[in-house]
DNA sequence: CGGATCTTTGAGAAGTGTCAAATTTAGTGG
DNA sequence: CCACTAAATTTGACACTTCTCAAAGATCCG
């Protein structure tokens, strides 16, 4: 169901709304920030390929970075892969997210970016936006934001890998996934994971067959309902409370240990 | 004796060389970017405020966010605390970084920035950096590329959280250690470990005594000499095998195992 | 409909965390 | 400068979460 939605809103972004000046994402992207006339003229530096099919790339590792992509539609991952061979799920990316920060530095791509679905993006030339800097400051401002949300977003995935267990990392992703979903015009509660399990679980530090298990735990108990890929989250609270104070709120709700390490004096 | 050698650098810093032109980090500063007429207008936009001594905060989470914070000299920890009064230890700096990148969205900080010894920094004003912008273009590629370098420098360390175990954690952090000392003019043998076990343990997502443990290991197998917080890395061939390989690397190496899970196709 | 891919489930092993106590080191004030 | 107290580190024993491996079952796609 939710699939078909995409694809209704896939043809339309393709058909009448190929522009900046007409595209329904245009609040979420850096286009807000400009006036109908500098629209006009952005519209110039900014692409609109062909959606993409499923498990396409739009990068990958090592090649040359010169523009940014914004996702008009469908979902994306971004995955790295060291000199062993080992693959490592990087991030999940929605309608209205920028993809490609990282790259800015060093000119070159250090990720591979997949479509997980049928997808369309645009594409912003990086060197015609610094040159917009000089006549459109708050450009500046709007490119900062979003780098400075995506180091504040990692520092946040980095507590999630290296403090919660298994139960309170589902949880994060799965509230973190709904408020996307939510934030991109789908459901708040029914959400349609558009990933394997093993990409879940690689993004989130844990096996496969974990994952398996921790959502058949979370069905169990009512917090939420899994059929396939499909998930009915019935209890946020639960949720919450499963990320900040562990297995145990499921049970019981129970005071906060004063003893833990690492807790301010 | 590393602490020694810290200190009279620090007299330096505080009596003949408090402005930006004189600044021996200078070449890791972005003041680098500028001409000597440019510099003594910069020299205005920035503040040398006096040493802070170990363990004092110069920003708290919730501060307002006005200024970046560039490490002349000693090291800082960076950490959060979160609802329940979990600590979780963010980051670790030397002379020549950057700290505060993470905060130009909200305006608020939202870490805690301590030293971890009697430290100097500088002080540079946001909102008149910001301002320099318009006369100088270059300073906005500088601070994108901070903030883009610290974006990757994040996907690293999510990856060891995510993928390493404690051998490879800790090997990779003293690799890392022993790069940035060096870069900062230290010892890239003779590490000064300014930090606890548990500070270390913290940002490394694991116990306190798992890093005693996995120290003693690498004592014990002749990878590094460890008294106290000094470390003497003997064989840096022996540390980038543990991180790439695991521990199998320290007994013998052996081939890659093809049929590991996340290999590309 | 059929093969490939993905997911679930079970059993057992391994790595790491937790707790407690001993020991060492660092910091402070006399 | 030494002694004392607090803080940090080490060590051991044990429990438990999570991973690994293997196989069966479900689902998707052509």
């Amino acid at each position: 169901m939710l699939r078909k939605h995409n694809i209704i809103q896939l043809e339309n972004y393709h058909s009448e709304e190929s522009t900046c000046q007409a595209c329904m994402r245009r609040h979420l992207c850096l286009a807000k920030t400009l006036s109908s006339n500098d629209l006009l003229e952005f519209d110039r530096l900014v692409a609109h390929p062909e959606p993409v099919k499923r498990r396409q790339t739009i990068c990958r590792a090592g090649d040359n970075f010169d523009r940014l992509f914004f996702v008009r539609s469908g979902t994306f991952k971004s995955y790295r892969v060291n000199e062993n061979g080992n693959l490592h799920v990087t991030g999940f990316y929605f309608p209205g997210d920028l993809m490609g920060l990282d790259d800015i530095n060093s000119r070159i791509h250090s990720d591979y970016i997949e479509s997980l679905e049928t997808s369309s993006i645009c594409e912003l030339s990086f060197s015609a936006l610094e040159e917009m800097f000089a006549i459109q400051p708050a450009l500046i401002t709007w490119l900062l934001d979003k780098v400075s949300a995506e180091i504040n977003r990692e520092k946040d995935m980095m507590y999630l890998l290296g403090k919660l267990d298994v139960n309170q990392k589902l949880a994060s992703f799965l509230l973190n996934f709904a408020a996307r979903s939510y934030r991109s015009g789908f459901s708040k509660t029914t959400l349609h994971l558009c990933m394997t399990r093993n990409d879940i679980a690689n993004y989130l530090g844990m096996a496969g067959e974990t994952i398996s298990r921790a959502l058949h735990r979370l069905h169990d108990t009512n917090v939420i309902n899994v059929r396939n890929r499909n998930i009915e989250i019935i209890d946020f609270e639960a949720l919450e409370a499963l990320v900040q104070e562990g297995e145990d709120s499921l049970i019981v709700t129970q005071g906060i240990d004063i003893n833990t390490v690492d807790k301010i004096a």
